[in-house]
RNA sequence: GCCGAUGUAGCUCAGCUGGCUAGAGCAGCUGAUUUGUAAUCAGCAGGUCGUGGGUUCGAGUCCCUCCAUCGGCUCCA
């Protein structure tokens, strides 16, 4: 007998031998219908594996993260089975599940796929699921292993499983098809009823550039159709939300072939917008002792050749400038950092002085690779909110912990809670890509861990995302179709101020070398507001919206009435506009519905004759008539609302 | 940069297997209408069909080049 513990706290006794599918249906026959996943003392494992020690249990169905991974997992199997079917000689690679589905990267060879072939994989996958087919793993040895890939001429698989230790290798057998797998597995095919492929692209084997390119096929599938209708109506109003889209409607930015690519132009509107924002954090950054600075757009190339950056991204970025004279040569600036250090250098310091916080919104131009370039959050043009705090080593901890209050008031403000909150490290296996000593790095990546440990934040681990010159706390936020972009950032760095022989005198009487912090808590000004579109759909926070009321007339009689409102309205610093158009109301309400602007009032003659505005919300309709009085003190209790002071 | 897809008026889209002067709705302009909570009516104007080549009696439609965009990969100071 073993004994199984249960999530809910319970511990049952079985035979040994007994699987995580009996165990589900001595629970009950309904729950074990919808069983497709099992976890058991941590590991993976399938559901009709036999269990043979005491352990803790879990069972995993479509509505955990844990099944849905099994079940796209096993859809990725019937993909490659269908394409092996209809591709002869396509050569396997690797095939997991994925946040939102699964893909198989393939060597498809000579041959050409692409989403014109999708619906007869489809076919045949839907076939095969059908067939309902026992996933079922096996144990092989590692020359069997190895021999089975050679034999198919699979150079991918063997070098997988050369990397694997002998006795550890599963394969996993469904229907006529067999794959090099770990585990982790639904029942059978025939829960799988539907399926939809969503793209093809080129991936590079164990993404490396120099590697061959295989083609990557995406797909996702559910146990319902129904499932599957309200994924493609989810992905209909993501595309609502795309950034690019409502950036146009909205009259924020655009882009010019003229001007050049990743360059974005801002519209008044947008540009306005901007303006709000950096308002709104030059306010908390002036409360949190932030002084601002302004530096030029180039700097000679050797700053760069100083700070390290010309080196790592010399031969990628923008090619120096030339000037009349010989030999002089200046770089469009990539980063704020050098200047800001030079801004440090222009004074000798004493410890008495620090922290120094400099902050400045600095325009910075990198050449992205042109496949790289995605509406406003990838550019080759664009607006760090920065600042370099330069504090002695003392100081690190409680200056990285207040540049996290700052960034979190930042998020809170602009309703951001779905974050995550990203350490990134350095590559333990690849130092040579980083500059400066192991003992900085240490020191550095250990100040970030313990300021984020006592910050009480939730964070994750990422080796090998840090920057070259230092560790970062990255703030990552989704965009609509769930892709993850960093927003804010909070850099340690050890390297800079030795290169730039940064100094400040101790109470020793000795010169000592500050630490500085690099940080950003929107990132740049154009990826954030990417976001913050998609996130809000274009309902920006009332303190944030370009046009925040439009004065609708009934007709053009009360042109006279509505500029009476508009000039009240304006005194408010409300910001507003008229709406006189020789339309009909409904139609001035459809369009200032469309342009997303929060609040109509409605004038007509009753309003005229007793000095009120009918007012209509957006999204929500009529809530009433009222004073103009009444009108301004609700909407300014609104703005207080959602931009709170931020508290040092 | 690499792989795949796409590219017709300001916007959203028709245009079948190549065949007369390329269509529609919205937006714009002009006029009528003077309106009570998501589209009043009529008229007008607007396109070298991304670019450059080619095939053909004839190309928006077929082929090639380049450019841009979209989805990925790689990259992201």
């Amino acid at each position: 007998m073993i004994k199984i513990s249960l999530p809910d706290g319970t511990i049952k006794e079985f035979e040994s031998g007994i699987t995580p599918m009996e165990v589900a249906k001595s629970i009950s026959e309904g729950f074990a219908r919808n069983v497709i996943s099992a976890k058991f003392n941590d590991t993976v494992l399938e559901t009709a594996t036999p269990l043979t020690s005491d352990g803790s249990l879990i069972l995993y169905t479509w509505n955990d993260k844990e099944g849905k991974n099994a079940f796209w997992h096993s859809t990725s199997h019937v993909m490659a089975q269908a394409i092996e079917m209809l591709y002869p000689g396509a050569k396997l690679t690797i095939g997991p599940a994925i946040d939102n589905g699964f893909y198989y990267d393939i060597d498809f060879g000579e041959q050409k796929i692409s989403e014109n072939d999708f619906p007869k994989i489809e076919a045949k996958m839907l076939e095969i699921a059908r067939g309902k087919h026992d996933f079922q793993m096996r144990a092989a040895s590692k020359a069997d292993a190895l021999k089975f890939y050679k034999d198919q001429n699979n150079p991918f698989k063997v070098e997988l499983i050369e990397n694997l230790e002998d006795g550890t290798i599963t394969f996993c057998d469904h229907d006529t098809f067999t794959d090099l797998c770990r585990g982790g597995h639904i029942p059978n095919t025939g829960i799988i009823k539907a399926i939809k492929l969503t793209s093809a692209s080129g991936s590079y084997w164990r993404g490396d550039e120099k590697n061959p390119q295989l083609t990557r096929v995406y797909g996702v599938s559910f146990p319902k159709q129904k499932d599957l209708k309200e994924y493609l109506e989810l992905l209909e109003e993501a595309k609502k939300r795309d950034h690019r889209k409502l950036g146009k409607e909205l009259e924020l930015f655009t882009f010019s072939k003229k001007v050049g690519l990743g360059l974005p132009l801002w519209l008044p509107k947008g540009a306005a917008l901007r303006e709000r924002l950096e308002n709104f954090l030059k306010k908390a950054q002036k409360k949190a002792g932030y002084e601002m600075v302004i530096t030029p757009h180039i700097g000679q190339k050797e700053l760069y050749v100083t700070s390290g950056h010309f080196e790592k991204y010399g031969a990628d970025s923008f090619q120096p400038i030339k000037t009349p004279n010989e030999g002089e040569e200046f770089m469009l600036k990539p980063m704020n950092c050098p200047h800001h250090c030079e801004i440090y250098n222009s004074s000798p310091w004493s410890y008495r002085d620090l922290p120094k916080r400099f902050a400045e919104f600095g325009t910075v131009y990198r050449y992205e690779q042109s496949g790289e370039l995605h509406g406003l959050t990838r550019v080759r043009g664009f607006t760090q909110d920065d600042a370099h705090i330069f504090c002695t080593p003392d100081q690190l901890d409680e200056e990285f912990k207040k540049v996290i209050d700052l960034t979190l008031y930042v998020f809170d403000t602009l309703g951001f809670d779905d974050f995550t909150a990203q350490v990134s490290l350095r590559d333990p296996e690849n130092k040579e890509k980083y500059i400066g000593s192991d003992e900085v790095w240490e020191k550095a990546e250990s100040a970030i861990i313990s300021a984020a440990n006592e910050k009480g934040l939730n964070y994750v681990i990422e080796k090998g995302e840090a920057a070259f010159y230092g560790p970062k706390l990255d703030f990552m936020v989704k965009d609509a179709l769930g892709r993850s972009w960093q927003l804010g950032t909070i850099q340690v760095d050890y390297n800079l101020p030795e290169r730039f022989d940064l100094t400040y005198k101790g109470s020793d009487n000795e010169l000592h070398r500050p630490v500085m912090i690099h940080r950003a808590p929107f990132g740049s000004m154009e990826r954030f507001i990417a976001v913050l579109l998609e996130n809000t759909g274009g309902n920006f926070p009332l303190w944030l919206m370009p046009e925040q009321a439009i004065i609708l007339t009934l007709s053009e009689k009360f042109e006279k009435y509505s500029q009476k409102v508009l000039t009240s309205l304006e005194n408010d610093e409300i910001r507003a506009s008229a709406n006189n158009r020789n339309e009909t109301i409904g139609k001035k309400i459809r369009e200032a519905e469309m342009s997303k602007i929060p609040y109509m009032l409605i004038i007509g003659e009753q309003e005229e004759k007793d000095g009120t505005v009918s007012v209509r919300k957006h999204g929500e309709g009529d809530i009433g008539v009222m004073s103009i009085e009444e009108f301004t003190e609700m909407i300014n209790k609104e703005i207080k609302k959602t931009l709170k002071a931020f508290d040092v």
